[in-house]
DNA sequence: CGTGAGCACT
């Protein structure tokens, strides 16, 4: 018979016996000190060892060669273990590494990959954009039996998408006979990310048929998606769900929501989301928020969030800076902003980067200061890349400095450029000859684009009716009420007339008669977006058009005029900002 | 041992 006193003073009952002590490692110093005893203890013991690399491979910040050295001592490695250096490698700085390390295991040991493998490699590949070695290890798994297993399934699926092989994405995705939320989430996501939003709130749709559950990680993508289209009621019914199934308003959802909100226009709403969440408030949740009161124009707003976010001992980043450089620049606070730039670094800790450059010479060019717009560029310690030019001459062209964009256009052509950039290069010179007249020198570039086969891209705007997302293109007759948009034009246009409009003929970049550069100054995409609303939306209620470029001078006048023949409130968001236009005045006061 | 996630410059 037991004493009961004894048992009494044991740490554990009988019955469960205590499990082995688990072997803490603190440090890298301290794996290797246990490293060395165990080695000289003489005994084998796979199991310490095993401890020791796993610590020392996945604490190392992609400097595996201590994980290397323990795992030579190891007698014979097995999947685990090449899995954890791969897995190791492929969170790395340097992912390639990872798919090194897959062919050293496959060329010099017994060990075979299994199921745990391929999600690590796959996540190189992915992170790399290595669609080819993707493709070949696709290939082994169709081979192997793990091609029905869910994880590899959804690598591979993330790892096309990641490689802007949509297409093949969706075969494995199509192919998959049960699919659950992440399988949905990672197909949603990767449209997205390859800029097709439409696609993914309509596989959304797909997937709330099906009765799939929504998780948070859904939610953040899917509220991308809403945030690039302007899908509001989409966006407001997430929201919903949001609350009802009590997903937690983690930090990255918050976000999501804020995003969404200040993308589709509404502000007031963002805000409200951004005030109610207390604690899980994070440096994008604030970046997010500043970002979007600077693009709506409450550039003061921006800038006392900013502050407040001090107060808090909030360290902002990189991008927290560009949003506060791009509330002055929506301000056209340029002491202010170029102060900014200056004192980063010393107030903030964050070096300027490129973008903070570009955002203070967008600035200074916009304001007119050319000439220190020009010396900015020069002086900065960074290479200024085509995007940063671009921005100083177009600041030229709307500023009539047209010496100067000349001057700066021909240095532009003189510098090797990456062709990525060809385009908006040729884009935008083509744009400053056409509006100082120079046709010939239009011709040219006109020319050159077509011989490269370069096309510029059309503009286009979304409006959101009744829950469904509406794209216009410009000069677009393809949406089947065109008939009705057009007579709603000619409408406007007659009604403009009484009001002795001018349409802003100089806008139209072509040499034809000013009649011509009327129709299509009237054809311009947010006008046909704008026509549609007008037609489908009950009076007095707002309407909200998202447009891929910068809003022409005509349409912004147009818009201006509407608001007030008609009584609407518009909210445009373009390429670089948003317009609120009611009673005839817009809330960027004529300055973008 | 593994799948998917938020904010920035023209």
């Amino acid at each position: 018979m037991l004493n009961s006193t004894l048992i009494g003073a044991l740490p554990c009952t009988l019955a469960a016996p205590p499990p082995p002590p688990k072997m803490e490692i603190n440090s890298m110093p301290e794996a290797l000190q246990l490293h060395a005893q165990t080695l000289k203890s003489g005994k084998t013991q796979q199991k310490s060892l095993t401890n020791i690399f796993t610590f020392s491979a996945l604490s190392s910040n992609g400097d595996l060669t201590y994980a290397r050295l323990i795992l030579h001592s190891i007698p014979s490695p097995n999947s685990f273990h090449y899995n954890t250096m791969i897995r190791a490698y492929s969170r790395s700085p340097d992912p390639i590494k990872a798919l090194h390390f897959f062919l050293y295991m496959a060329r010099n040991s017994p060990t075979r990959p299994d199921k745990f493998t391929y999600p690590f490699v796959l996540k190189s590949c992915a992170r790399l954009g290595l669609s080819h070695q993707g493709k070949q290890l696709h290939g082994l798994i169709l081979k192997s039996s793990f091609c029905s297993d869910r994880y590899v399934q959804h690598s591979l699926i993330h790892m096309y998408c990641a490689c802007e092989e949509v297409g093949h994405a969706y075969k494995v995705f199509d192919k998959m006979s049960e699919r659950d939320v992440v399988s949905w989430t990672v197909m949603i996501d990767g449209l997205v990310d390859n800029d097709r939003p439409m696609e993914a709130i309509q596989l959304f749709e797909e997937m709330v048929e099906d009765r799939v559950e929504v998780n948070d990680v859904t939610v953040v993508s899917i509220l991308r998606a809403c945030a690039e289209t302007g899908a509001l009621s989409v966006g407001m019914r997430v929201h919903e769900v949001v609350k009802e199934q009590r997903i937690g308003l983690k930090a990255h959802v918050s976000t999501a929501l804020i995003d969404m909100y200040v993308k589709c226009g509404c502000i007031e709403s963002a805000r409200r989301v951004f005030d109610e969440i207390s604690v899980n408030k994070d440096v994008y949740s604030w970046t997010a928020m500043i970002a979007g009161l600077a693009s709506h124009g409450k550039c003061e707003d921006a800038i006392d969030l900013f502050n407040q976010m001090q107060e808090l001992s909030i360290k902002p980043d990189e991008r927290t800076m560009t949003s506060v450089l791009s509330a002055y620049r929506n301000a056209g606070l340029v002491s202010e902003g170029y102060r900014f730039l200056k004192t980063m670094h010393k107030k903030y800790g964050v070096w300027p980067t490129i973008q903070h450059y570009g955002c203070v010479v967008d600035l200074l060019a916009r304001a007119g200061h050319l000439s220190d717009a020009e010396e900015l560029i020069k002086k900065m310690p960074i290479k200024p890349d085509g995007v940063l030019w671009r921005t100083l001459i177009w600041g030229c062209k709307v500023n009539k400095d047209m010496n100067r964009a000349e001057r700066l256009i021909d240095h532009l052509k003189s510098l090797k450029m990456d062709s990525n950039d060809d385009c908006g290069n040729l884009v935008l010179i083509g744009n400053v000859y056409a509006s100082a007249g120079k046709w010939l020198d239009k011709a040219r570039t006109r020319e050159l684009m077509n011989k490269r086969g370069l096309v510029k891209p059309p503009g286009a705007s979304k409006i959101e009716i009744d829950g469904a997302v509406h794209e216009f293109i410009v000069g677009d007759s393809d949406h089947p009420e065109a008939e009705k948009i057009y007579a709603k034009l000619d409408e406007i246009e007659e009604k403009l007339r009484e009001e002795k409009y001018q349409p802003k003929l100089h806008e139209v970049l072509l040499e034809v008669d000013d009649e011509e550069k009327a129709f299509q100054l009237s054809h311009h995409s947010e006008k046909l977006a704008l026509a549609f609303g007008l037609i489908k939306t009950n009076p007095g209620t707002e309407i909200r058009i998202v447009k891929n470029l910068r809003s022409c001078e005509d349409c912004h006048a147009f818009m201006k005029v509407i608001s007030k023949k008609y009584h609407r409130d518009i909210i445009m968001r373009d390429r670089i900002r948003f317009h609120h236009f009611s009673n005839g005045e817009c809330s960027c006061k004529d300055y973008w």
